[in-house]
DNA sequence: TCCTCCCTGTACGGTACCGTATATACGGAG
DNA sequence: CTCCGTATATACGGTACCGTACAGGGAGGA
């Protein structure tokens, strides 16, 4: 045993999952210690000899969040390759259909209007996922604007419809969002 | 005096006025009645004369935020006339370019997500927007699917641009906002 | 002037939470 | 079995907040 090697009871990884847990369903302010201790079926005793404070829980998830978002999708969707289309479509199912990321950043977002240093954060991640739109769209779109309002509007689509309450008649919001997607992505898309 | 006429030292309104502020600021979590009232200048002691407890304020503030939401700028937007095209960009203008109703609307919509009852208000504001935005894409685009993807791209766009963190290169945002609302109220828009 | 009410300041009890200090229980090494 | 170190339970002080109770003060009427 070179090192101290000792495993932790409850690890700080389970702290850093309750918390986000808690943050997609809560927001930021219902990520409280002693109610994830309760949740993990401990008492806080032991979340003070993982982090330093409650603002250290609250960086450890973001750090994760930030990870998972970006490199761990990326780094997968580079892997099994594809054209532009296929990576951006590929990256968007991996983080907006995922029952996990998808309220976890919905919650980021809404933070991020109140605390600089998360929007820092998630400047970094929308950037990243831009960048992949900006590529896609670029195959068939030559205006360095128009590409970047197409990109715009894809992604404020995607945040968008959570967002939005608004009920379709007799349509289904599966059908409208699928019909707005096509607009954006396809060349020469116009009314009917 | 036929009625009681007595005039309340600090109103209903006021506390109204400082809790949607206080929502606009931190969401629902930061309106604390011994908060609001310390910014008042007073005590709480008076609150508890106008609101049966805090989530009455809450009620409160939800109807006065659909109130001036709709109703008043629906009214405003009747009588001053116009096209759709007209009547949908002075709504527009008149919630989303606003200091005081903007930030409350986007604070509602994440509320909305943990709310059922918020939830259910934020559809019926919601709708009656949409029902602008389909009357005046509906002047230019027969297909029923589409002018309701249309209109919900429309929408997203308007919110979604206030919850996306991303950076546009040398481009300015202004300029690529306006870009998007062109591709989508536009017929015939498509890549250069 | 005095009386009357309403509004509001003050005080209180209760709850929930943070962060610290200390005791305890448990697993591995000798 | 004993010793040791670590993770956790427990207890504590402090803060912030909710909602209630009550008393005092000021405006208006008599």
């Amino acid at each position: 045993m070179p090192q101290s090697g000792f495993p932790l009871r409850t690890p700080r990884e389970a702290w850093i999952e309750q918390g986000l847990r808690a943050l997609a369903a809560g927001g930021p302010d219902a990520v409280r210690v002693e109610a994830l201790a309760k949740q993990l079926g401990v008492t806080k005793g032991g979340f003070y000899g993982s982090f330093a404070d409650r603002d250290a829980l609250l960086a450890a998830m973001l750090d994760t969040w930030e990870r998972e978002s970006t490199d761990e999708v990326l780094d997968r969707i580079e892997r099994e390759g594809g054209d532009p289309a296929a990576k951006a479509t590929r990256a968007g199912l991996l983080t907006f259909s995922s029952d996990r990321l998808l309220p976890i950043d919905l919650a980021i977002r809404d933070w991020a209007r109140r605390d600089e240093a998360v929007a820092e954060r998630l400047r970094r991640v929308d950037n990243r996922r831009m960048a992949l739109l900006r590529e896609m769209i670029g195959t068939f779109c030559a205006d360095p604007v128009e590409v970047e309002a197409r990109s715009v509007l894809a992604f404020c689509l995607v945040i968008g419809s959570h967002f939005l309450a608004a009920d379709h008649g007799d349509q289904v919001r599966a059908q409208v969002l699928k019909r707005a997607g096509e607009l954006i992505l396809s060349p020469r898309a116009g009314p009917s």
